[in-house]
DNA sequence: AAATCGGGGTT
DNA sequence: AACCCAGATTT
């Protein structure tokens, strides 16, 4: 087989990486099940935000069995805090699938890693190329940034065109015989130098960017729609009853699904008949797409009154409700009112 | 093709 | 306030 000659944009971005790269820990190794998920970890997350979690869960959870073999609850505990929980959920139904499909033994090639749950050509792309020395290119936000300045591309990265156009680019430049340190390589640069508002001074590719010639830097990649933020409330009763609290799981699709949360009304008034006492509002929660608006009361329900429970609602001690994953928002109104005692006895010991 | 799904950092 | 982050899945 033939080799075809390095790309001068390779080899450059490739030397730039032996001398700018960050020790990170899942660099430091080959295992695939260690690379698998530091690369869900990092799906729409910046690497300072990930990297607790991947030690938290890495030590958790050392081996893919273990992983397999865990509550869901106990996985959604530690990945609490780090949004887009289907990650989670999907992580724990790959691994269950590896241990079934794949008999324990990681699968080695990208075609079979894609079937995974969770993982989509992004992540097995590096997956392949990182543990398996599979020439695949991967294209994730970085790539966007990195080849459309440099190249000059004007496709709408929005676009459902975009990936096939940067894909067959990143392809046509990745070398065979090192795979894995151009795709490390080319992430690395989107991420410290050809940053959203880069300095191009003393950027190495600075003599040959198109983007930079035609003084183009600040307007790629072209990227169309925004995103609309819908304005949401939710109100939430402490209801408090023998040192229980009544509280149940998300499980209806939406956001927070896995997660779990006091008695929620939204968008509406409906009073029990007891004295309840305004809890200090969280702040304004804001997601991605919306924009909550949070109140809370606690409720003290007699002991001798019988309290019908609301469909989907349970009674739980403290302390089992504190082992669960919950959305920050309640973390946050949990933290502002210590003064609270059943809610300081949920208060999390750690994160 | 467009919407959905979190939370946090940068500018 | 807008944009982005080692995107994937559902509608």
């Amino acid at each position: 087989m033939q080799k075809s000659p390095l790309h001068p944009f390779s080899a450059t971005i490739m030397a730039w990486y032996a001398k700018h790269q960050r020790e990170l820990p899942w660099r430091q190794t080959k295992d695939p099940y260690a690379i698998w998920l530091s690369e869900i970890i990092l799906q729409q997350t910046r690497v300072a935000q990930g990297l607790p979690y991947f030690d938290r869960l890495i030590t958790a959870f050392p081996t893919v069995r273990d992983l397999a073999e865990a509550p869901e609850a106990s996985l959604l505990r530690l990945w609490q805090g780090l949004g887009y929980y289907s990650r989670a959920r999907n992580l724990q139904k790959a691994a269950q699938m590896v241990m079934r499909d794949f008999k324990g033994s990681f699968p080695p090639t990208y075609d079979e890693i894609i079937l995974l749950p969770g993982v989509g050509p992004y992540t097995a792309a590096a997956i392949a190329s990182f543990a398996f020395n599979e020439a695949k290119a991967v294209v994730d936000g970085n790539v966007y940034r990195v080849l459309s300045r440099v190249f000059a591309i004007e496709t709408d990265i929005a676009s459902s065109a975009a990936r096939g156009v940067f894909t067959s680019l990143a392809q046509s430049l990745i070398p065979s015989q090192d795979p894995a340190t151009f795709n490390q390589a080319i992430m690395e640069f989107g991420a410290l130098q050809c940053t959203p508002a880069p300095d191009c001074s003393d950027c190495p590719l600075r003599v040959s960017c198109e983007a930079l010639s035609l003084g183009r830097v600040a307007e790629l990649p072209f990227k169309s729609k925004k995103t609309k933020v819908k304005e949401i409330e939710m109100n939430y009763l402490v209801i408090e009853q023998k040192g229980q609290v009544l509280v149940r799981e998300r499980t209806e699709k939406g956001i927070w699904k896995g997660l779990w949360e006091f008695y929620l009304i939204e968008n509406s008034t409906e009073w029990l008949p007891f004295q309840r006492r305004a809890l200090k509002s969280p702040p304004v929660h804001l997601l991605s797409h919306r924009k909550i608006h949070c109140e809370a009361w606690h409720v003290q329900v007699p002991d001798n009154f019988t309290l019908e429970i609301p469909e989907g609602y349970s009674w739980m001690s403290p302390s089992d409700f504190e082992s669960k994953g919950k959305p920050v928002l309640l973390l946050n109104l949990i933290s502002d009112n210590l003064d609270c005692p059943i809610l300081q006895d949920i208060s999390p010991t750690y994160l």
